[in-house]
DNA sequence: CCAAAAGTGTTCATTCTACACCCATGG
DNA sequence: CCATGGGTGTAGAATGAACACTTTTGG
């Protein structure tokens, strides 16, 4: 295909390469996040609709071009920032998708991310998108503009695994939840039923939660006790659901 | 920073952004790849001397920049099959790194990759760089070039996590091994002893492995049984040490 | 027979699973 | 008092950890 010789391996220099070295700087970068939260029913995914060329009115992952200027890692936090309104998100980058064809106006490679948010904090248009923005349901994804649909798939799966990993679920729940909200949630993400008994003895012997002195109210039944996360897990501590 | 407008979100077009859209078609991606083997003592990554600027001279990652009509994934393997000679070796990729400015000759992503070999098999040299590429300890990694020491420690991490949930470390033994050269090599990758009874009896109700007819020869001790990896288990199949 | 590593078995503790049962609240 | 979900306890099974013991080879 191109020739190659010694002097290729993890050069960047004038010379070695039987193209011109400016020819491979002509890449553009970008970045698609797949953004979860948990509305108490099931697993959603926030979609935007394009309002552009090309695949104009087709869902998509909310994304962006990466700045020249800017780091990778901050080209996801801006498209959160302004998709959200919200700073400082839960975000963890997943997988870099490079094939030649997958953009159809240039070499274009996507970094995706996922982001997890708290649904009912979440301000649905800190900006003026509100209608071209939209929570879906995982098990019922529209058609995808680009490759979307496999990079949501890529990060849906490993997203599962993560979250049988590390104590990340929280991060889509109100700062005080009960131990069913949990069990909904894990139920509902992994698609597995729990006892509830044994789910909440391994829930709590993570110490991962801390009781508070309070219980939901105005419920026709004994109220739930009220925790929340101890702020001394990090998505670093090893978990296992 | 940059003028945003509801325009901006995921589009390449040549209109909505505050910089002409060819602005962000100047970066350039390469590969960077952490090659581990077992040579039954310890933990090794194969790297590079560097033989051109920049960093020339330094130790590195072996990579390469990926050619613009070339998928990221086969850039990966074609750095994999000229540094070893082999196709089809095993390999994962791990994280993308975007940084400013961490190449000094412009904006290069790099995406990096991790592949198991069998370090008996490997031919030092496919090509013409024998002295250009040497074995090195995990744990007496010397200084690198670029980024490379903190994409190498990135890498190393998730492929310690890697090896404890899936049957892969398979792949840097010969096709025989005794249960004894698996146990080695989880205590060298992981710098954990397990217990030889318990070992054994985990590692075999995983059913990964076959017991051949055949036994370690010319031993001075009683000779140990050698098995091979079950075929059906893939890098897909859950597993835990 | 001895040394050395292969390979097996047994015991006790811990954890998992299934399931039954009691508790607190609103109506 | 009932319905409803919250919350706890327990017995038996399965798994894990520690460690002792037997086996097979070369010398």
């Amino acid at each position: 295909m191109h020739k190659t010789d010694k002097n290729q391996v993890n050069g960047v220099r004038d010379y070695g390469y039987s193209i011109p070295i400016d020819d491979f700087f002509t890449c553009a970068l970008s970045v698609d996040c797949a953004i979860f939260g948990f509305d108490g029913e099931s697993l959603k995914v926030l979609l935007i609709q394009r309002g552009a060329e090309p695949f104009i009115g087709k869902w998509a992952l909310p994304g962006d071009l990466m700045y020249p200027d800017e780091n990778l890692d901050d080209a996801s936090s801006r498209v959160l920032k302004d998709l959200t309104g919200i700073d400082n998100l839960f975000i963890e980058q997943m997988h870099a998708f490079g094939r030649v064809n997958r953009h159809p106006t240039g070499r274009v490679i996507t970094v995706s991310y996922y982001a997890l948010v708290k649904i009912q904090d979440y301000n649905p248009q800190a900006s003026s998108w509100a209608d071209q923005l939209e929570w879906h349901d995982v098990t019922a994804i529209p058609e995808l503009a680009f490759d979307h649909k496999s990079i949501l798939e890529n990060t849906l799966e490993k997203f599962r695994e993560r979250m049988r990993m590390r104590p990340i679920g929280f991060e889509m729940l109100p700062a005080k939840f009960t131990l069913n909200d949990i069990q909904v949630l894990y139920e509902q993400v992994l698609d597995k039923k729990f006892d509830k008994g044994n789910f909440r003895k391994k829930i709590l012997s993570t110490k991962a939660l801390i009781p508070l002195e309070e219980s939901r109210v105005n419920v026709s039944h004994r109220p739930a006790k009220l925790y929340k996360l101890n702020q001394e897990v990090t998505q670093d501590t090893t978990f296992e659901i």
